[in-house]
RNA sequence: GCGAUUGUAGUCCAGCGGUUAGGACGGGAGCUUCCCAAGCUUCUGACCCGGGUUCGAUUCCCGGCAAUCGCACCA
């Protein structure tokens, strides 16, 4: 799309309320939108396709979590601590540097030095303000999450959430439970954002307060294959490996046994994406899934894909897929002392034998007393290696004690195993909404130069509008007739607009602009006349074709084109 | 954040140191048996914010905010 046509889309979508910058009554943020009521349907109808694929189709469960998070949260996720940068400012212009890319010509990583280090580099190399020459001040960060405090003063530190998966991990213990601790257990999430950027661009691409849909699937860490993949294997995609960076097709199947995609699970929902993505109106052929290199890849991701998109910015990321591996539940269960472990039995109980350390209290307790019970414990504890030369040696309150062969044996056990514990490993597919949004406009949008004529094309299930109803003139009852067949139309799920001013070919190009797939226009044939019923036409947006239907049908044929009936069966 | 450019009705543009700031498209009302942005009448509506220079600023200067492009940055 040429920049002359996005900024066309940019003000019909301001023109005719799909989004709307906001605050402009006092100047505007950078960075921030509204919807509004043309943005909402279309975003809310995005947001249904995706949940009818996740939620309906694979039965995965759906939450709503806190966007205001408590410090504890993004410690454990890592984002207190690196999703910030290290910055300075000079004490004579005040000027922003990022403090790494001032050194970055004496380090090979600028990016890992310290605040301290960063600051002792300046005095080391002796590196001035690049504006001024003025002197650095203290190196600071600044973290790109929006913080704030939880109840009054500032007992407790919060954060808005800098993406929703959070909510997810954190109530792992109830999800699994609901889920009757099986695996595997899909939740999803779509909600609200929030990330301080410090220079945002790209109008919706990069938005301070973002919409996300989120889905996290705990799957069995040894069992990375999805039941309904052979369903889909033969499907292609477009890949860019990060081993070659070269665009390929490939069938699902073969990308997985190439080891171009790590696993089946994965692969499944990366295709999954490209599903959701061209159900609601992304153009096949400019849609690509690419790598992360293995340097842009979090050191916990097993592999990461991103669905990237062609739109007039160039190629742009609407969707992460991810392998995240056990990172972000070791990482709860670490910093909060719980275990978020999953029991998987074994499918047949196991016999194992084992030896074991077996005190014996029948000695221990004359001769240590009081200890006795604390050095049984620790015996039962202490590795079979700690027995050397038939004695062991333990720790108990800081003390060593020495232990002959009469307080203890080492017996061969047989225990009866039923399964054990294993940490989930995740399968993030992590949606951009706006993103996806703004993405869907942009290849929906055409515009007939020759004309001056604007049609967005967008997919049925999406259009905010689904049908525009017209009375050919605002007269001789037909008027009266079209209200009664809008009343008939309309519904929640079935958007009708009434349109009775201007001239009819003004009311097809109104509805065009938006993305009304189907117009219906009362005529003079349309009034009762005899025993024989009126009839309406009905228009499809993309041809302009026409075509007679008994007036009272309506609502069911439009019911029935929305399910995926082609215009021209009618 | 830096550099360049810019900010005038809902949208796109014109204009000026000095009375009522123009146009096009849009939108509203009305007329015309009106099926692909037809015509006519009529109405509607704007100088981004703050400070300075000046008798007087939408216009010139400075700052802020916002936008576009380039650079930098980008879970």
């Amino acid at each position: 799309m040429s920049e002359t046509n996005a900024n066309d889309l940019m003000s019909l979508c301001k023109r005719r309320g799909f989004i709307w910058p906001s605050f402009e009554l006092y100047g505007g943020v950078a960075g921030m939108y509204d919807y509004g009521p043309l943005g909402c349907s279309l975003r809310n109808n995005i947001v249904e396709v995706w949940r009818s694929i996740y939620k309906g189709r694979e039965g995965f469960v759906e939450i709503d979590s806190e966007t205001v998070n408590p410090r504890e949260v993004f410690k454990a996720s890592g984002h207190v601590d690196e999703f910030a940068d290290l910055l300075t400012y000079c004490t004579k212009c005040q000027s922003p540097f990022r403090a790494d890319h001032l050194v970055k010509d004496f380090y090979e990583n600028a990016d890992v030095l310290s605040a301290k280090q960063l600051e002792e580099a300046f005095v080391e190399h002796n590196i001035k303000c690049p504006d001024c020459g003025g002197d650095l001040g203290p190196v600071e960060e600044f973290n790109l999450m929006f913080k704030t405090h939880i109840g009054p003063g500032s007992a407790r530190v919060g954060y808005l959430r800098p993406e929703t998966a959070q909510g997810i991990f954190v109530n792992f213990p109830n999800l699994y439970r609901y889920n009757r601790e099986k695996m595997p257990l899909g939740v999803i999430q779509t909600g609200r954002s929030y990330r301080n950027e410090i220079a945002p661009r790209q109008g919706m691409i990069r938005m301070r307060e973002f919409n996300q849909m989120e889905v996290e699937l705990f799957v069995d860490p040894e069992d990375k294959d999805w039941p309904r993949f052979h369903e889909i294997e033969n499907e292609t995609l477009d890949l860019i490996p990060n081993t070659t960076c070269e665009p390929v097709t490939m069938t699902v199947k073969e990308a997985v046994e190439k080891g171009v995609i790590a696993n089946r699970v994965l692969a499944y929902f990366v295709y999954t994406t490209k599903q959701l993505l061209v159900r609601v109106g992304i153009d096949p052929s400019r849609l690509r899934f690419r790598e992360h290199l293995q340097d842009e890849m979090a050191h916990y991701a097993a592999d990461c894909w991103d669905a990237e998109v062609l739109l007039s910015y160039g190629w742009t990321e609407i969707v992460g897929i991810a392998d995240r591996g056990c990172w972000d539940l070791s990482r709860h269960a670490e910093f909060s002392g719980t275990d978020l472990t999953h029991f998987k039995m074994f499918d047949e109980p196991r016999e194992v034998t084992v030896d074991k350390i077996r005190p014996n209290h029948k000695a221990l307790g004359p001769a240590f007393k009081g200890k006795a019970k604390a050095i049984a414990a620790a015996m039962e504890a202490a590795p079979l290696s700690s027995v050397k030369d038939g004695r062991l040696t333990i720790n108990v309150d800081g003390e060593d004690i020495d232990l002959g062969p009469e307080f203890f044996e080492v017996a061969t056990v047989t225990e009866k195993v039923a399964g054990e514990r294993v940490i989930p490993h995740v399968i993030e597919p992590s949606h951009g909404l706006d993103r996806i949004f703004y993405s869907v406009l942009e290849h929906a949008y055409t515009h007939d130069e020759k004309e001056d004529y604007t049609v967005l094309r967008l997919a049925p299930a999406v259009a905010p509008i689904k049908v525009g109803v017209f009375p050919l003139m605002e007269k001789d009852g037909l008027d009266t007739l079209a209200h009664e067949v809008y009343e008939k139309v309309h519904s929640h799920r079935v958007e009708a607009y009434y349109d009775g001013s201007g001239t009819i070919g003004k009311r097809y190009a109104r509805m065009d602009e938006v993305g009304t797939p189907w117009c219906i226009t009362v005529d003079y044939d349309s009034l009762p006349n005899g025993s024989s019923p009126g009839t309406v036409t009905i228009r499809d947006r993309d041809t302009t074709e026409q075509k007679r239907i008994p007036m009272e049908k309506a609502a069911e044929i439009i019911d029935a084109l929305l399910d995926g009936m082609p215009f021209a069966e009618l």
